[in-house]
DNA sequence: GCCAACGTTGGC
DNA sequence: GCCAACGTTGGC
């Protein structure tokens, strides 16, 4: 099992908005960017990530699930663009800030910090479960 | 709205 | 293959 990080400006696509998809969840589609390209070609059926929104909030809000692997991201025509399919799993019952990863010395290294730009984001899994207690969540997911 | 960081493109 | 120009992302 392997954790990630998705971004999205949830005035854009919010975690509500994949929620309301339900199980069949989402393409992760509009990413044009190797590494997180590559990224999603390594995830596996039933992999986790924290679903975060730039721009607006800067938080951490949600847990998703990945529920497709990688396939061709039908928003080009580009073959070299894929995605795979995310769908909700569950809110955080607190919202964790850009702001108390910045401030938590366990998360220095998290990518949210030393890779800002990056969209799709490994998470590694002494970080997803810092991230999850700071969320209030325990035991992490 | 600004601007720094950084990925991509294209001329040479 | 280098590197300058350019475009995009995303925090502030």
């Amino acid at each position: 099992m392997n954790y990630w990080l998705f971004k999205s400006e949830p005035d854009v696509f919010s975690f509500d908005m994949l929620k309301a998809k339900g199980k069949a969840g989402e393409q992760w589609d509009g990413v044009r960017n190797y590494q997180a390209r590559n990224n999603m070609r390594a995830m596996k059926i039933g992999d986790l990530g924290f679903f975060y929104h730039s721009n607006i909030g800067l938080e951490a809000v949600g847990i998703v699930e990945v529920c497709a692997l990688a396939h061709h991201d039908t928003t080009t025509d580009d073959p070299r663009w894929e995605c795979v399919d995310i769908r909700a799993v569950r809110d955080l019952p607190k919202p964790v800030k850009l702001s108390d990863v910045k401030a938590n010395p366990k998360l220095a290294k998290m990518s949210l910090v030393t890779s800002m730009r990056l969209s799709v984001q490994p998470v590694l899994e002494d970080e997803w479960r810092e991230v999850c207690r700071m969320a209030g969540l325990h035991p992490a997911p």
